[in-house]
DNA sequence: CTGAAAGCGCTTACAG
DNA sequence: CTGAAAGCGCTTACAG
């Protein structure tokens, strides 16, 4: 019971039609070593009898797995739906399979994340890393999602230009007095969507950040922002870094009675699920994740199919650390869905 | 350059010691067929020299390459998180890796995604199958995650009790008049869901089914669900089969100017981040994802590690399709966020 | 208790 | 154009 689950092996088609493994290897690989004739009937025979080549054992041999591994700060984020999929897209285009692993919990899990991975043989890993952490080199090609302003080379959205272009929206409705709603001061990308919002204030503009966390540590977790206080204060733009912040915003200003859009308008950020279902529909603005993970994985696969080239007929090994990308920040796209005139403001008392 | 990632294999280490490679492998396997001295030994050279064992050589003779496919129908799928990173975790524990791989599009992708896998070699796969699919032999241990009415052997939570025990709490609110909102009727995760809600409907009570689907298709995507009418027509209670309508309904009533808690309530299913980020809070039931993942897991494992046992030099092949878990079902539990007492009610014009 | 040998399936220089 | 050989790193009967 030696079979293999398909079945055949090269061995298997080579002793059918009477040619060495090595032949059948090349015609099947298409080096273009082997006659046209030959090579055909080895195709032939290889699909008659179901083949499907090992990839075990070709890693074993080329020392490349065909595998790249995705390292997710948290995999419960609610972001994780978009970017996975992309990489998955990406990846297997590029003829690689993806092996996920969680980084949930502290930075030292990323790290075990990260060795699990090379320890599986990984050509090279994608990784969202925990804010805050600086990737070290881990000796296998590696390609970084993060914001422009995480140091070292990185892929990401261009989160300032996201911010411009939904405070531009907000100011076109004559929006004045924003509250830009955040959860976390230590986050780049959080940091950058809003440095990006208050490069655009327009003419007798004002705006102010509102950091969750920083509320929460106040008035205990799942408090009420108190965003009623703000509208009373005059402010009629409320612009989350995150939907999720934006959803928080838009109920809570619900439930207090104020209208959204027609008094107060709401934007949020990322174009998660629910922008699209709840009432009013979320302004957002959405990353290009496809574009973000073509541009991941293809640096990754450069990095490594790179290495190929060397002719040696020992494998070749990947030498230190070889971060990829290169720095490339890709553009946000603005999905307007609360389409209104200008807001009215509200008067509660 | 014949050096991997760590920098050693066994032969460095047997070279080291003067010992012979099988006898390193024995000593880091445990097996104990060497003396308590020699591993000692052994074991210290190998911390020493960084050693990481190969997988890829392993595999290649094992059979087995330690990695576990999750197939799934949409990355993009809100619940995906939660499943995804309850797989990895199980997974993890046990010793595998985790491949994933989306059937986004329709049927025919996910039997591509299956083949990847299987090509891949991984030694089994947990399926959460696209609606109306039923998973075919496909030579290979495989463990499905379902709703308890799919024919054959699944994993799941147990929908019907989940709805059973959203009605009671609703019920248990004096609410008689039910709006249960679904969103496609072929569903049987759906199905169960909601038969289970019926199936506790308190004395007097009457329910409705509102599927949002038919609703679209004859008012459009994206339509208001007209929820303001049905809560003229005495509706005080919408159970949702999912926090995305449940959300959906939340911020359209708010909308309307329904009052929620205090005069109608809204319920999801499954717990999704923004349950508890909403106002006012989502009163939901979640499933069990660690124990589902763990039963999935232990299921598969235990298919694919009983191979081994066959006493032969040729490495084991799975023989056929091994269907894992055998119809488990595992409990929900509620999670109580909207906390008011009886609704009223509400007139509206 | 320990070692020599075979072999998992593949690919790549090298020789013919 | 084709083949024989070596070897990637490991594990497992088998012999000593």
């Amino acid at each position: 019971m030696a079979t293999t689950r398909t079945g055949s092996n090269l061995s298997q088609i080579a002793a059918t039609l009477g040619v060495s493994a090595a032949t059948v290897s090349n015609a099947l690989s298409g080096k273009g070593r082997v006659s046209a004739e030959l090579a055909e009937k080895i195709r032939a025979t290889a699909a008659e009898l179901g083949y499907t080549p090992s990839l075990t054992g070709r890693a074993l041999r080329t020392g490349r797995t065909g595998v790249l591994g995705l390292v997710l700060p948290d995999i419960a984020n609610p972001l994780f739906p978009q970017i996975a999929q992309a990489i998955d897209y990406a990846a297997s285009n590029a003829g690689y399979g993806v092996l996920i692993a969680d980084s949930r919990g502290d930075v030292a899990t990323q790290t075990d994340a990260i060795n699990r991975l090379i320890e599986r043989g990984v050509d090279g890993i994608v990784i969202v890393p925990r804010r805050g952490t600086r990737i070290a080199d881990i000796g296998c090609p590696v390609a970084v999602i993060d914001s422009p302003s995480t140091p070292g080379n990185t892929v990401s959205a261009d989160h300032w230009q996201g911010g411009q272009a939904i405070i531009e929206h907000l100011a076109s409705f004559q929006h004045r007095k924003f509250l830009l709603i955040g959860n976390n001061p230590a986050s780049n990308v959080q940091n950058d969507r809003i440095g990006g919002m208050r490069s655009r204030l327009p003419e007798g503009g004002h705006a102010d950040v509102f950091w969750i966390e920083n509320h929460e540590q106040r008035h205990g977790k799942g408090s009420l922002l108190g965003l009623r206080e703000k509208v009373k204060q005059g402010f009629t733009a409320f612009a989350a870094v995150s939907d999720l912040h934006a959803l928080r915003a838009l109920t809570e200003l619900q439930r207090a009675g104020v209208g959204v859009p027609e008094h107060v308008s709401v934007t949020g950020f990322d174009d998660l699920v629910w922008s699209s279902v709840v009432t009013p529909g979320l302004t957002t603005v959405r990353m290009d994740m496809a574009a973000i993970a073509d541009i991941a994985i293809a640096a990754l696969v450069r990095v490594i199919e790179a290495d190929t080239t060397s002719g040696s007929d020992i494998p070749r090994t990947v030498a230190g650390t070889v971060a990829a990308a290169d720095r490339s920040s890709v553009p946000m796209q603005l999905v307007v869905r609360q389409t209104s005139g200008p807001p009215t403001g509200i008067i509660l008392s």
